[in-house]
DNA sequence: ACCTGAACACCGTTCAAGT
DNA sequence: ACCTGAACACCGTTCAAGT
């Protein structure tokens, strides 16, 4: 019996007093999304959001049902900031590259997001926001509905994709990449070797990427062009 | 002071006698793959794999530096199995698609592999194989260098990310997703509601997504064309 | 010198005992 | 009925004490 995360009534605390707020879903996640913000994936734990609210950590379990459902309404609290509505007046190409960039910079900007958007399947109201705000670009380029639905998921995918792996790459990681891959032979790996200052790639990758996509999206229909509305 | 985990000289162990096989890095990785392989990402703890080698966690640090150096030999370890050869006489396109279905494969054959590479930056030797091999499957098809490099990541990194994805998605998750878009209102998300089929997707999605991307790099190219060989 | 048990500082989750 | 401290079953990593 799991239950809608999103839709689940919000259970009032008993705990009252001057001294600290009373717990609420709401403020469970507020202190959450804080503490990521603040250090990381490694902040937030179910036991440190517990020790900021001056609680013990079973006490979460009031209002929330465990780790993951917290990551995810946390992950949806962050995708608020996603604008979903930038670029009025361009090619729907460019609004879909621009709110992909948003959605993207969301990621980046709290260390351990990406990380949990790639291991959590967004249906939060604003990851909804975000899907519909797609459905409606693509569909005023003409992709029918079923490509348009596949178009989504691989362009949302791959940024989210892309915000997980820069976010895992510090100085720590960075340095042994570029060594290892300046390391490689030139006999053993030849084409590694004589493209390995374009793999050590640099910025323009993801803005090419997202060109990539939406180029060939349009030249893969999965179905008909839509005619007019529904059609069994 | 990082060393590179696949050039460091195997250390030696001690230990010998007739009851347990001395430790060394190779036991260790094969052991840790056993592991994954049986009991999925939670049964690969260092704790585990010692205890399965039948000694205190502490022993493994002197083989390996520490989990994640672990988990980066066990993936490229089990990349083995990636076939880079097949195809033979196919045209380019489909040499990178089998390449990398069998990629997929291989990631989602193990249960915890993909969110392990999500998580590892591959530079093993079966990582530069497979790199090196798409390279020039790429370079056959006449894409210059600096495109065939990003595309490869574009590749590469789409096909990983499906693969942990898929991975995450057990009865327990999509049951609420499915729940969850099925009940999206009409009102608010009209487009999601319209397309709740196609989003809850099927199968060739992946096969979908390779041909957009395949079209899209071909179109997209980031240099001019490669016309012989080195070029300053 | 090499190896490792025990310790340290954490986890998520459960449950019995409190109010 | 609600809340939560303590306990349970784990982690990765370190280090001092052994051989």
């Amino acid at each position: 019996m799991t239950r809608n995360p999103f839709q689940a009534p919000e259970v009032a605390s008993r705990r009252g007093g001057p001294a600290k707020d009373p717990l609420s879903r709401e403020l469970i996640v507020t202190t959450a999304l804080t503490l990521l913000r603040r250090e990381g994936s490694a902040g937030m734990s179910l036991r440190k959001v517990a020790a900021a609210l001056d609680t013990g950590p079973a006490s979460l379990y009031a209002y929330v049902e465990n780790l993951q459902e917290l990551q995810a309404l946390v992950l949806d609290r962050a995708l608020a900031d996603v604008h979903t509505d930038a670029g009025h007046g361009q090619r729907w190409q460019r609004r879909i590259t621009e709110l992909l960039l948003s959605y993207r910079e969301v990621l980046c900007a709290t260390p351990g997001l990406a990380g949990i958007a790639m291991t959590t399947i967004a249906v939060g109201p604003n990851a909804l926001r975000i899907t519909e705000t797609l459905l409606g670009h693509l569909d005023k380029g003409g992709l029918d509905r079923a490509t348009a639905a596949w178009a989504v998921d691989l362009l949302t995918l791959y940024v989210t994709a892309v915000a997980a792996e820069h976010s895992q790459r510090d100085a720590d990681t960075l340095g042994p990449v570029a060594r290892a891959i300046g390391a490689v032979s030139a006999e053993e790996y030849p084409r590694i070797f004589a493209a390995r200052e374009d793999i050590l790639m640099g910025p323009g990758r993801v803005s090419w990427a997202l060109d990539v996509l939406l180029k060939g999206i349009v030249q893969t229909p999965r179905g008909h062009r839509r005619r007019s509305a529904e059609h069994g």
